[in-house]
RNA sequence: GGAGAGGUGGCAGAGUGGUCGAAUGUACCUGACUCGAAAUCAGGCGUGGCGUUUACGUCACCGUGGGUUCGAAUCCCACCCUCUCCGCCA
């Protein structure tokens, strides 16, 4: 969420910046609201205020014995008025709350105007792309022979699932251990086990909803007379940032670096048709998550900080990749600044997404009202900040197709072996 | 699933429908005493909004949402959550 402060003081200039990334701030609705919400809390105010004081001088004229009816009669007068202002004051705020839940986030001002993926910026390129003297397969052909099966997917659950079984099933948790320690150990990032469902309040405090509900795996849920239905994870981000929502923390515990692994669920509503084939776009993938929350003074340099912890995985992988600076126009709702990184893969001959790291400046804080105490000793939003390092199926493909072989096996990287109980390769 | 207890400020913990945004203790900050510290004493110390802007005024907030009332932390209703015991269970 935006500081409702910003819109005030400069509307003209905040839609400006919205525009950039392709989001038409209704500038007209908000003044309207505003102005309404001013002349309606002020009247509000001022008749809370008067029966405030009436009522204490009955108080005080009761304890006396003295007569108080005079008193009374003209306090009633109040009730009408002022129960209808109540009312019309919560709906003008209730309006002004869903038009600033659906506000994106500001781009930070190094972020490049673009309307899509085209118009990214590559920030650089790291290691070079194997050669191969065959025919290069995809991972869906190799894994075929070495465990990756669809067919029984499609079976137990539908489209866009996947079945490991055996070797390739191992080496899928070999490189959600290797991420996990690197990052616990080498990275100082504390690790987390954390609920795979969780509640809407949550879901709201990254942003998720209230705009995005159709992306998520929805868990109906009977809560008294009405619903509030529980979500799948899309990932981990929501429950290990949402830690820290309605907290006040001490100023000595930020940073506070946290890693966790989970499975991540989402529906994929409008993908139809895309990356159908193979385990690139999953109902269910694993992920081994970064977040971060910062003093705002170190969001930026956290940002560069969490991009290399990421990007430590692919190298010590030796997987060749690209870290991406995202334009305005393909940046999620709650960044501010946004760097992709993107694997090599053989069978595509391109660049593929593999993490996505990002700084929220105080837009989650704000939601969650995630507060840290200053040196002045006063409550202030602290900054969030995410990223993957790495998305696990997505990894697991890279390995399969940089690390293939003439005869269809696929040599284990080095630093995944003690993992895999020594062994070097996979054979069908 | 059954029975019971409870949700109040950073923490602990009072609170009979009226002067309660809330006693008290503790933590924390400032000052005094001290070479310094401890102890002691004095003062301060919740969050958010709005209006004027170093001050000030005002409103809201005692798990959440409704209700009763001139007035609710306090009474009523519903819900959520926590704890204890029993049952079941990985």
């Amino acid at each position: 969420m935006l500081d409702i402060q910003a819109l005030r003081n400069d509307l003209d200039g905040v839609a400006k910046r919205l525009a950039t990334r392709g989001f038409v701030l209704d500038t007209a609705r908000f003044q309207e609201l505003e102005a309404q919400r001013k002349i309606i809390q002020t009247r509000t105010q001022e008749l809370q205020a008067r029966r405030n004081s009436s009522s204490k001088l009955i108080g005080q004229a009761k304890a006396k014995g003295e007569d108080v009816s005079a008193i009374m009669a003209e306090v009633a007068t109040l009730g009408d008025e002022l129960k209808q202002a109540e009312v019309q004051l919560v709906e003008v705020q209730t309006a002004l709350q869903q038009l600033l839940e659906v506000i994106p986030n500001m781009p930070h001002e190094s972020v490049p105007v673009g309307k899509s993926e085209a118009d990214n910026e590559e920030v650089r390129k790291v290691g070079t792309i194997p050669q191969f003297d065959f025919a290069v397969k995809d991972h869906v052909d190799l894994g075929e022979k070495l465990g990756l099966d669809f067919d029984t997917a499609i079976k137990i659950s539908g489209a866009r699932f996947s079945v490991l079984k055996g070797g390739l099933a191992r080496l899928h948790r070999a490189l959600a251990q290797f991420m996990l320690d690197t990052h616990t150990d080498q990275h100082g990032y504390t690790e987390v086990y954390v609920p795979y469902i969780v509640n809407a309040d949550s879901m709201r405090g990254t942003g998720q909803l209230p705009k995005f509900e159709e992306d998520l795996f929805k868990v109906p849920r009977q809560m008294g007379e009405g619903e509030e239905n529980f979500y799948l994870i899309p990932t981990a981000e929501v429950p290990v940032t949402n830690m820290v929502r309605d907290e006040i923390v001490q100023l000595e515990k930020l940073p506070m670096k946290f890693v966790a692994h989970t499975p991540c669920f989402r529906s994929e509503a409008g993908s139809y048709g895309r990356d159908t084939r193979g385990m690139i776009r999953q109902h269910q993938f694993d992920k081994v998550e970064l977040v971060q929350m910062v003093h705002p003074d170190e969001s930026y340099a956290a940002l560069e900080q969490l991009l290399g912890h990421a990007e430590t995985i692919l190298q010590k992988l030796g997987l060749p990749y690209r870290v991406m600076k995202l334009c305005t126009g393909d940046m999620g709702f709650s960044a501010a600044l946004t760097y992709d990184i993107e694997v090599w893969l053989p069978a595509q001959n391109t660049y593929r997404e593999i993490s996505s790291c990002s700084a929220f400046e105080a837009f989650q804080a704000r939601r969650m009202q995630a507060r840290f105490r200053n040196v002045q000793g006063k409550p202030e939003l602290l900054h969030t900040l995410n990223g993957s390092g790495l998305a696990v199926g997505r990894t697991l493909v890279a390995v399969l197709e940089n690390y293939q072989q003439a005869d269809g096996s696929v040599v284990i990287p080095e630093v995944l072996r003690p993992y895999m109980g020594g062994k070097e390769k996979l054979t069908p």
